[in-house]
DNA sequence: TGAATAATGGCCT
DNA sequence: AGGCCATTATTCA
């Protein structure tokens, strides 16, 4: 599937928020094995509030087709993934996190 | 250096 | 109007 396919997939998809969207979309900008923090990526999509942003991933309904493993916290924490803040799904993402750097 | 606490902004029901 | 948060910055030991 491709990023443009699932930017599509987003747009089309429906019981979800402007605010929402607004956020996958803007993980999609984001390159491969580069990583962002969840306040810079606040500021993208025109907000303030890192908090909102973790929200809106943790309801990520697209989980985990939308990258959202790129978003870190500010110092430099894995931050949660799929919902959980610790655990084996963090170290999927560290996983992923570090695959992508690799591969790039 | 690390852990704990408070402050904050905005979305969702 | 109230609650929630996958944050962040600050303070204390």
């Amino acid at each position: 599937m491709t990023t443009n396919d699932l930017r599509r997939k987003i747009v089309s998809a429906e019981g979800l928020t402007d605010f929402q969207r607004r956020v996958y979309i803007a993980l999609l900008d984001i390159p491969a094995g580069t990583t962002i923090t969840y306040g810079e990526l606040a500021r993208r999509i025109g907000c303030r509030s890192a908090q909102a942003v973790g929200q809106a991933l943790k309801r990520n309904p697209f989980a985990p087709d939308v990258p959202c493993h790129r978003v870190v916290a500010a110092n430099g924490s894995l931050g949660g993934y799929n919902g959980a803040r610790e655990g084996a799904e963090l170290e999927r993402k560290r996983q992923l996190l570090e695959s992508e750097k690799t591969t790039r």
